[in-house]
DNA sequence: AATGAATGAGATTTCATTCAT
DNA sequence: AATGAATGAAATCTCATTCAT
């Protein structure tokens, strides 16, 4: 599998906002550390509260509760409620974006990608559970089903849209083709999450020989020859 | 595959409405019926209104605005909106399991069943206009895990762990494997629903031979060598 | 005092029940047996269910759920939430009624008929507080204010204003003195019910001591000379 | 009676409203300021339609719409009406206390402070207008037990305690005397209140003739012979 | 009479957002 | 920018009462 056809064409990540800056920056650079914070704090609280209550179910003042601000500070870094939804939907996808690029220009075979792919999913996914500490009584327990995670998923999906330009995978319906992997990384995600001992690179090797063996069938078989 | 061993043996459909009514009792049946009924009215008027406007935007009065009963009739079935969408995806679990059976029983090979159950799975989802309870996972904020839901899971797992007694599936991780095929179902059937014309034949053809190709590519590479 | 004084005027008690009628009556008076054991069922349950929710937190459910009939069944035997308070009161106060009856019946002096009174009172007291059972936690424990306690006051008051006719008594002004007697039986029967063994024998004296010689000095001082 | 007999040795008053604004910071002072006088509002609203409405009738909307204030803000306050009314009682106790403390300064005999003790209760209970708090047991589900109201029956009681050391009063049990007291004053107020020119002196004179001589008797007739 | 589901007005309560300080 | 109380629209939910069976 060529680079090129791995690296995302989209721009360079503009880190918007420098969130771990070492301390001791230049004192010009203290109310925009502190700006920054502030909004990443809020973005913290809402990825845990989001999880735990569901973002319908979460209040504004359940996240602002989450830092040390006071509720109408939130409404200096969002507009509203939706917007921070959509912010930590980016922000999820930023953060993984990275590892997912990495993965591609590491990655010299579609099986390499897939593999370094899917199992940085499913680290992405293990974290975030821990992260969501406790989960609420009445979730299933194994359901990250968070509004980053579905970014996370849009983000899998255009790799491997992408990545779909290979030879042998061109009479291949991509759509559906990303789907599957979506689903069975999702489901078997799922299952993961519920054994004791949450096995990423089991979970990785099977979804990996699924989807390869898969992608071979398919080309062979193609559904609009 | 031979017809007994699709048939699971465990027990007999609970009859799914209202089965308690004595015989002969006329009156009391149609109480009863009545009940039933104005419980499925609201079902049908959640599905709808659901798959409209998504769980967590639509309120409980949208809901029962869609029915011709009154506001207060809606505590009478259901505690709150929570246990609604529970219902629901119970209500649909519990409907498509019969169809699941039939297939079972019908089929005689393993791709046979496969690709009646997915031809079924996905005639069901266009007819239920997208069910928040057996699709969409993005529309609920989580997969509710109802007795119905683990029963629908059980039943393909133990279709396939059937399966998987053939010599050339012994090394597959069952679970993981029927997690996956449900997956791909799932995001495949929300893909197709999602174009203008659904293709039933077309996804069906589609996963038959993702889930019939991973399959022969797993039992080649077990995932604990 | 003259036992003439002591009886109440009003009419002959019309017993419109029947509560406690014998088994076995003749099978006529079977309808009208099952009626009126109705309407005391629901009289019995409204006074558990109000000295435990009060009478506002209370729903007509609750009560109906004290008894073995159907919530419909309550609008056979009362018009409304509030006919069924003002009945509770006519219970109360008829039960209690013979009672202080018997009391000034038996009476020979004002003070013979103060102690009777008060210990009937209490004993009256102590029963209804045994009646309800668990107390509300949210509420003192020891306040019995019922409706039909209220109604039972009424009843004392009216008791006492008759008695004033007594002549030592004349320059007394009837309704604050009624009412002092009604307030100290009230609060030291709060008090004594808040200690770990009510006496009412204890508490009978304290009142009638107070309220005799409360008598006297009010009678030497009058208020309106 | 000794002036210092009748001041009570506990704790000095609890600055009864928004004392912990720093001093110096205006802007804070105004918006405690303004919280306190919110709170204080929708506690004078109450006292006004709980005691047109009762208390069981009065709706928190009722209340609210007593105010200039959005309905929502009640609850920053209070988090239902029963805690409202529990407020409420507190209030009307804890600023009767410093009345009767007060009295209890002034007085230098037990009558005198009896006499100077009801006469302020009784213009407190005609300014406050049918105060639910410290007058209508009628009209509240109930008596709430909160620090407030049991402050000013130990303050009642620890005045008549040591009234009783005297030789006369040994033998009175100080408990149920300052119930009998307090119930007096409570009945004999809602009466007053109940006539069309409430009359504090003629109550006043009644009550305190009614336990002067009371207590008299009461230390002739000791309870426990 | 008895039943118990349906009704719908209205009560309670929440919460995204605004705004004065 | 930060604060946190106020806002009020809208949601949830209760419940006295009715009514078809």
């Amino acid at each position: 599998m060529a680079d090129e056809a791995l690296i995302l064409a989209d721009a360079p990540e503009p880190d918007p906002a420098g969130a771990d800056a070492a301390p001791g920056d230049a004192a010009a650079g203290k109310r925009e550390r502190s700006k920054a914070a502030n909004r990443q704090a809020i973005l913290d609280a809402a990825r845990r509260v989001f999880s735990q209550l569901g973002y319908e179910a979460a209040s504004v003042r359940d996240v602002i509760r989450g830092t040390d601000l006071a509720s109408g500070t939130f409404y200096n870094y969002f507009k509203s409620k939706e917007e921070l939804l959509e912010a930590l939907q980016d922000d999820g996808a930023r953060r993984f974006r990275p590892i997912l690029r990495a993965e591609m220009a590491r990655a010299t075979t579609f099986e390499d990608f897939v593999t370094g792919a899917l199992s940085a999913y499913f680290r992405f996914v293990v974290a975030e559970q821990n992260d969501a500490g406790v989960v609420a009584a009445h979730q299933a327990p194994w359901h990250a089903d968070t509004p980053e995670m579905r970014a996370v998923f849009q983000e899998v999906r255009g790799a491997i849209a992408h990545t779909l330009g290979d030879a042998r995978a061109r009479s291949i319906d991509a759509d559906y083709f990303a789907a599957a992997c979506i689903g069975i990384a999702r489901e078997v995600g799922a299952r993961m999450l519920a054994r004791p001992n949450p096995d990423i690179d089991g979970a990785t090797k099977f979804c990996v020989a699924m989807i390869l063996s898969g992608m071979d069938g398919l080309s062979k078989a193609p559904s609009t020859p």
